[in-house]
DNA sequence: AGGAAATTGAAATTCATTTTCAATTATTTT
DNA sequence: AAAATAATTGAAAATGAATTTCAATTTCCT
């Protein structure tokens, strides 16, 4: 997501900030702030991508050998429950999670050949999901949308025949 | 999906029609034509709904005892392969298969609350996807968009507190 | 510091999906 | 019509991601 726009400088939380917020959710909810929750926050808000729990767990076991994949996959969903971070499933199955504000609603281009992926934000299409669900009665609370296909770069390889999984 | 148009009765295949174009499509490919492959697409073709390969099978092995889930499962793939089928996985992740004829596309509003199943179509939104598409230079090969969250029936429901899981 | 309660991580479990394999069945060839 | 060839069947096993279990450890509160 790129916004150009940066005369607002207070709307970008810092790294530390959104740890804190971390922090203040957990002691609402009775819950504790570990050495090991703190660590995975830390690595997870870094990597700006859509990290799987393995792929987060091997990133982060390089220098922490003794933090376990259960415990990253159990800070991940206290994460995301701390609307910090949501959960994503594209077409792989893999439960994806990516750091997001609160504000922040996107969509994705996902390509089926090197599995970038790309996001976009179209108030029109959200507009006509929500006229579409009135006309059915229906009480949207969320989305899914992505398209799936070629990017630029695999789209060339396509016409050269040159086609290979590059994941 | 409903067509008030009923002025081609040419343009909607018979249950036997489209059984015929599974085993063209079977001799085509080498593959052998098989009694429970036949009962299979029979009940499948019969059933109009999102359904898995388990609620398939559930439904055959009532009168078929001998038909195993395996053939259940991989006769739903050789029918979605023949383009009878699409394969659907929504947020519950069970791939699910619905009877298809090959131009139709629709996409859907589930029900978080009953698991109802509804279909739309929408020219404008499968445009605009499109536009957005190309604004990144992204060749489009499909696209899943499911809208998620109360149906007529349970949203008054959940303004009575009576929300409870029926599915 | 002491004690209640939550967390950790290795291992086990779950659950849908997919694969394996020996016996059976469909199709082609003689 | 039988034999040869090749695919299919279905029970059981394997897979793999997600989730749970549980004893040992750590955090938090007084
Ligand atoms: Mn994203
Ligand atoms: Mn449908
Ligand atoms: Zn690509
Ligand atoms: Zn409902």
């Amino acid at each position: 997501m790129i916004h150009s726009d940066e005369s607002k400088p207070a709307a970008v939380p810092t790294i530390a900030e959104k740890k804190e917020q971390l922090r203040k959710f957990l002691r609402q909810k009775g819950f504790k702030s570990t050495r090991q929750r703190d660590i995975i926050a830390g690595e997870f808000l870094k990597c700006s991508e859509h990290v799987t729990a393995e792929e987060l767990y091997k990133k982060i076991s390089n220098k922490h050998k003794n933090i376990g994949f259960t415990t990253v996959y159990r800070t991940l969903k206290l994460i995301a429950a701390s609307g910090l971070a949501t959960e994503r499933v594209f077409a792989d199955n893999l439960t994806r999670y990516e750091s997001l504000s609160a504000e922040d609603h996107h969509d994705h281009l996902i390509c089926l050949n090197c599995g970038s992926i790309t996001e976009f934000e179209n108030p029109k299409i959200e507009k006509l999901q929500e006229r579409i669900a009135n006309e059915f009665g229906f009480n949207t609370v969320t989305h899914k949308m992505e398209l799936y296909g070629y990017c630029r770069m695999c789209k060339k390889d396509v016409l050269r025949g040159e086609r290979f999984d590059r994941r």
